[in-house]
Formats: C-alpha cells, sequence, structure tokens
DNA sequence: TCTCTATCCATAGATAGACTATATATAGCC
DNA sequence: GGCTATATATAGTCTATCTATGGATAGAGA
C-alpha cells in the first residue's frame, strides 16, 4: 500500500514557515494546525514534521525553545526568525510562479 | 549547486497527460510544449521525462508507437489511452483540491 | 486501578521522484 | 569541420516524503 502523499511535496517548509507567521507553537500544533486550516486535506506525519523543522533549525530560519504547556507538559516551541519570514516570502512567491505556470499549461486553450 | 527542482514534485505525470490531450507528440516535444505553455517557468529535465514516460507506458496510461517526423527522424509518439483519460481527470481533481487545502493554510485570516 | 486516547518528541529505514551526467545518433547551418 | 538543435535512454545521486517504531505523560472513562 504505497499511498499517495498526503501533502505536495516541496511546499511543506512553507506551509510550517507560514504556520508560525500566526503564533509560536510547538510540533505538534503546527500539524494540528495544518490539518485544521486545510479542512483535514493536508496531514503532516511525524516522519515528515520533525526531520523539517530540523532542517529549518539548522537554516536559521526558525528558533525553538523547551517550555512547558497550558497542559503541564513539556515541549519545544518554534518561532520564526527575520530570517525565516524574509525565506517564507521568497518561497511564496516562487510557489505562486509555479502554480501559474502549471495552469497555464492545464488550461484548456479550446474553451474560452 | 543544488538547485531547486524545475517543477512541482508530483505534478509531472499530470503534466504529460494534459499535454497528450492536445496531440500525440514525442517525448522532446512533450518537454517543449509544457515549457512554452508555461512561459519558461517549468523545465522537463530528460532525466525525469523519460523515466516517466515509462512509467505510463507500464501503467498504460499512454501508448507509444515509433514513427519518422517531418524531418526524418525516428521518434516515439505517444499518445493517451481511454485509462490515461481517466487518470488525468482523477489527478487534475486531486492537484486541485490540494492547492486550494495550501491556499487555506496560506491565506491570512488576518485580512479580510 | 486499568486502559485507552490524545498529547508531545524523535529517529531509522524504505521509497519515490526528481536531478546530474553521460551515451548515442543525425539534420542542418555556418 | 564544428556547432546547435533534435531525439532517446540509462546510471547513479539526492532529497523529501513516507512507514514504522520507540519513548513518555495527562486525563477520561470503565
Amino acid at each position: 500500500m504505497t499511498g499517495k502523499p498526503d501533502l505536495l511535496p516541496g511546499t511543506l517548509d512553507m506551509l510550517i514557515l507560514k504556520t508560525l507567521t500566526r503564533a509560536a507553537m510547538h510540533g505538534y500544533g503546527i500539524a494540528l494546525s495544518i490539518k485544521r486550516f486545510s479542512d483535514d486535506v493536508l496531514t503532516v506525519e511525524e516522519g515528515s514534521l520533525y526531520p523539517a523543522l530540523q532542517r529549518l533549525l539548522v537554516q536559521g530560519w526558525v528558533k525553538g525553545e523547551w517550555k512547558t504547556t497550558e497542559t503541564g507538559r513539556r515541549a519545544r516551541y518554534y518561532t520564526l526568525t527575520a530570517a525565516g519570514r524574509k525565506q517564507l516570502n521568497v518561497e511564496l512567491s516562487q510557489f505562486e510562479q509555479i502554480i501559474t505556470a502549471i495552469g497555464r499549461v492545464l488550461r484548456d486553450p479550446t474553451e474560452a
């Protein structure tokens, strides 16, 4: 059962960075947020999420702090850095450009 | 220089199938068509194209015939099968669903 | 008390799909 | 004769995703 991916490969970093513009969050919260904002269409698996967060940390696009949640658990809260905000804008515009280009290929010239 | 991919991973099969709804084409022509329709934003590398066409052949979504081009070269012309047309519709609707979902995540609730 | 679900983190290994690089061959132009 | 464009194809690499697994704790319900 090699099911289809739960999201479009190449878009995860962008989704995480965007999510962190709303609020500082821990990993689990980021995954829930993406799932809910997307009406359950996009699911971020743990095996994708934590490696992605490591990448973002290494590249300096987010920073992480260990804190305690409201319910008394330990969790690592991530916040966007200035570089991360910049990177998000780069990825957003690249994404838009590619989606627009795909749209041109998919648009059937026979209609309209 | 590990540059970003020239297209969104996971969309190549869909782009090829869509391109073949316009006309039967050989591989090189498919790559040119996608490049031109996308205003040079999307580039299909040979190392991506030919393996993709093999996959599509194996799955029965396209069939191929060796013919001679107008300029006297040998080339393999691909046409969509009925199953391929069906598959294209499946991929189109999945793609639209995912893009819509990503749009919801990217949309900033503070605006509008 | 016991068990189950939800919350939280993280890594190892498999897989898929794209990439680079290379090989082959020919038509047409300068 | 050499360069570019046309045309196909494979080998090997890389990256990002997936599945599977491991750990730990809070809170609810039986």
